[in-house]
RNA sequence: GCCCGAGUGGCGGAAUCGGCAGACGCAACGGACUUAAAAUCCGUCGAGGCUUACCCCUCGUGCCAGUUCAAGUCUGGCCUCGGGCACCA
């Protein structure tokens, strides 16, 4: 053994070690209960980033730890490698995407592996590979055979800047996620994901995982936005057409005093055609149309509207009701038209206001009708009908039951549930991502292409225009094709998929990565998934999250897999800070982990970023938090250094009677046992798992100066501390294990069991608390009852001094803690 | 506006079920070792007061109240910061 810590040439043995041996490769095994620990797999950038550290770092922390439980555990790692910035930097710096994209996957493997994570590599997926994206175009076409991929013309959100649409969930306020552009709406055909069809059961599921974070939870049910109401059909006088309204206050239909509808709601066109009003009208959806879509939905946005000349008939009171045009109204949620009731409205009430119209109150809060000349804002709380025919009287609650009732017995309406959920938009204009295996047909149409053809090649060989426009449209042997149904010239599909969709079942992969006849065996899913514990960042909480669901829910229809959740688990960590902010490259507070790894090792790098704060908690870079996880290692590298060198100093004593020192030491190391297996398991508090170690690290070096040592139990303590560094810092006890002449490899080694009876003390300090503030501090026998300890502490000279002269009012003794005694002046 | 989360020394953080606030680490300071420095080892380290005393006392977990023998922890009301949703009818 060296005297000294050489972490570079230590880190490089063990990873050829390892990798000789394939030692983290996992194959299916019925007689071993299986653990699936995930961590969400990177962009290929370029290179790895802390982000990435802390994520792997935690994920290989737990896979080792249920490794040496016993489990036989799934630990895989690929490339979520189709995306945007391949394109860009073909187009900035003339690189084809495809090698620029491979040659970063190649150095952040390179990176990944000089962090020594547990990694099965004969599991790598790239999704940008045809051995996985003719998959991914294969579950396309399973969801089109299902009626789940469907082409619609949309209003669409289209980045300027990234010359391709956006799924809904990809717009941040009204900006493209990615680069911060203007979102504009587009009129295009696109393909969409029927993942409205599992919104019901995309929100209902989420009782179903106590293991993920509230707060992920509570998100992903606001995007569902799930509300309870009701269609009403409103006629309008002109035509005698329907128009449904859609209300979650169908209680206040007797209130209604206009009608609104969305500047881009069809019947708009035809209420005005060869009007009077037919100008003005136009005037205004144009001048609607050209705010941003930030502005538009702005809530700081004037609300602003314009009479359109006709009316309608509420079908509850037959009363005609004038229609209004509004920049209010969304055209994409509900019906797209709304019925206006001023004075149970909050927005109704603005408007009315503005525009003078009629306010009429057919909610009473108490005994008093409601005053509309005094009312400043609108009523929206409960409270009892009135004005509202037959049924006056009845409570609001009530009331929207019966109407309920009413407007389906009548048929004039329905009771409806909407989401705010949206299908998802797939399709992209872009050229680095998997091509949609569909193709257009003069004489059949759209065909889909069949599954032996699979997969659709991407073509390697592009151009890039400045324009940005995807170089597949310059390609014709890639878009023309012969159709499979009819023998005629036909046109490829040249939108691609959104890279999500590729993320959607990769952890399906990662059960059978290398099968080529299907994109996963049923019995390799069915034994590994669900996934046991998933690892990632918090911006993931809504897309991917939600995607993945979806994709499972919809598979699991198919009879493909066996259940319908992927992850059981969810650990969501938070961001790597330097002075306070994300690391970026505008901020220049960029830390690269090449080197830190270099400059202390990957052990050390990956023991401070578990030890600098809890997971799920932001974390603050610190190198000289980094440089003190380093002098733990080599503090602990010296404490085993002595020992090997010198173990005839310990001979001294053996077995026998234990000292009191003794015993202590042993404590100590079964305490420590306890603490570390209970912060990894139950809480993943790797922070207070580490704390431990290096206490009990402060508690053997002690020891080691005492005349008297004990061989046995030094023995113990230095194999136990290595084990318990295992997980965290594996290159260096896996030295140290064979330092100290063991055996095979400590990540194989049994976790420890910590002895019940090495935790007794014989006797425990116990507090003397008067009046609540503590006075004294005893030692006292262990497994004292109440009695006993109240007996003891109140015997102590500190205790009569305190109680001397004053009246006792009352005793409160706990064992193992304190004696409280309340006292009063006489 | 609505819904979450957080607020503890100079700093990162600990206190897991209401029971000794500040574990562990960083920084700082002192000592040992050294020709010297680094490294290492040992020690001090919330604020204030008191004292011959390293004895002891008071205050202290964003603020204000409350419950309790006892509150960082529970309850009510606020403040600040972070995140999510938001013209969703």
């Amino acid at each position: 053994m060296q005297d000294r810590y050489n972490f570079a040439e230590i880190e490089k043995k063990w990873q050829s070690v390892w990798e000789k041996d394939r030692f983290y490769h996992v194959e299916t095994d019925q007689e071993k209960p299986k653990y699936y620990c995930l961590e969400m797999f990177p962009y290929p950038s370029g290179n790895l980033h802390m982000g990435h550290v802390r994520n792997y770092s935690i994920g290989d922390v737990i896979a080792r730890y249920k490794t040496m439980q016993g489990f036989n555990v799934l630990h895989p790692m690929g490339w979520d490698s189709f995306g945007l910035p391949a394109e860009n930097a073909a187009i900035k710096r003339s690189i084809p995407p495809a090698k620029w994209t491979l040659d970063n996957i190649e150095n952040m493997r390179r990176q990944l592996k000089s962090m020594g994570l547990s990694y099965d590599w004969d599991r790598e997926v790239t999704t940008c590979l045809s051995d996985y994206y003719k998959w991914t175009e294969w579950i396309f076409l399973q969801l089109y055979k299902n009626k789940l991929a469907y082409k619609k013309k949309a209003h669409v959100n289209w980045c300027p800047s990234c010359a391709t649409v956006l799924a809904n969930e990809q717009v941040i306020d009204g900006a493209c996620e990615r680069c911060d552009s203007v979102v504009e709406k587009k009129a295009l055909e696109q393909w969409f994901f029927r993942s409205t069809a599992y919104a019901q059961e995309l929100l209902d599921d989420l009782e179903n995982l106590p293991g993920w974070p509230d707060k992920v939870k509570t998100m992903q049910e606001n995007w569902i936005g799930r509300s309870e109401g009701a269609e009403i059909y409103f006629t309008a006088e002109k035509t005698g057409e329907k128009i449904p309204v859609y209300t979650t206050r169908q209680d206040t239909i007797f209130g209604v005093t206009y009608l609104v509808l969305a500047p881009e709601h069809p019947m708009v066109e035809k209420l005005i055609a060869g009007t009077a009003f037919d100008k003005p009208v136009r005037d205004f959806i144009k001048k609607v149309q050209q705010m941003t879509e930030i502005v538009r939905t702005s809530n700081e946005t004037e609300k602003e509207g314009l009479f359109i000349g006709s009316y309608v008939i509420n079908p509850l009171n037959q009363e005609k009701v004038p229609v209004w045009i509004a920049n209010y109204v969304l055209a994409d949620y509900g019906t797209g038209a709304v019925m206006g009731v001023p004075a149970h409205d909050e927005r109704d009430f603005a408007f009315a206001k503005k525009y003078q119209l009629p306010i009429r109150t057919v909610i009473r809060p108490g005994d008093q009708d409601l005053k509309r000349e005094e009312m400043t804002a609108a009523y929206t709380e409960d409270g009892v009908m009135v004005n509202s025919g037959e049924f006056n009287g009845i409570p609001n609650k009530e009331g929207l039951r019966r109407i309920a009732a009413y407007l389906e017995q009548t048929g004039s309406g329905k009771i409806k549930i909407n989401y705010r959920l949206r299908d998802w938009l797939i399709s992209r204009q872009r050229y680095w991502g998997a091509p949609i295996p569909i193709l257009y047909c003069e004489k059949c149409g759209t065909v889909p292409v069949p599954e032996k053809d699979l997969p659709v090649m991407l073509p390697l060989n592009v151009e890039f225009r400045p324009t940005g426009e995807s170089p597949l449209n310059f390609i014709p042997e890639f878009y023309n094709t012969t159709c499979p149904e009819c023998g005629g010239p036909a046109r490829r599909e040249t939108d691609t998929m959104d890279t999500f969709v590729c993320s959607s079942w990769y952890f399906l992969r990662y059960c059978d990565p290398q099968n080529t006849q299907e994109a996963f065996g049923r019995e390799q899913v069915d034994y590994w998934m669900n996934v046991d514990q998933y690892i990632g960042g918090v911006e993931h909480a809504i897309l991917h999250l939600m995607y993945a669901r979806f994709f499972t829910k919809a598979l699991a229809d198919f009879g493909l897999v066996g259940v319908r959740e992927p992850f059981q688990n969810l650990l969501t960590q938070g961001m790597v800070l330097k002075n306070g902010s994300k690391m970026s490259k505008t901020k220049g507070n960029v830390v690269s982990p090449e080197e830190i790894i270099n400059k202390y090792g990957a052990d050390t790098a990956r023991l401070f970023i578990l030890f600098a704060a809890p997971p799920e908690r932001d974390l603050e870079w610190s190198d000289q938090g980094v440089e003190g996880g380093y002098r733990f290692l080599n503090r602990v590298w010296r404490l085993v250094y002595n020992y090997v060198q010198d173990p005839a100093k310990l001979s001294s004593v053996n077995g026998h009677e234990l000292t009191a020192e003794d015993k202590d030491l042993r404590r100590l190391l079964h305490n420590t046992i306890k603490k570390v297996s209970e912060d990894i398991e139950t809480r993943f508090n790797f922070n207070t798992a580490i704390s431990a170690v290096m206490e009990l690290v402060n508690g053997i070096y002690p020891y080691r100066e005492k005349e008297q040592q004990n061989m046995a139990i030094i023995r113990e303590a230095m194999e136990n501390l290595i084990i318990l560094l295992a997980p965290f810092a594996p290159h260096f006890s896996e030295e140290l294990w064979e330092a100290i002449g063991k055996q095979g490899s400590v990540h194989q080694m049994p976790w420890p069991q910590y002895d019940k009876e090495a935790l007794q003390a014989e006797e425990i300090e116990v507090v003397l608390q008067i009046n609540g503030k503590v006075r004294e501090r005893v030692m006292v026998p262990a497994q004292l009852n109440s009695k006993e300890l109240e007996k003891i502490v109140l015997g102590t000279a500190r205790a009569q001094a305190e109680i001397a002269g004053k009246t006792v009012v009352k005793i409160i003794a706990v064992p193992g803690k304190l004696v409280n005694v309340v006292v009063r002046q006489r």
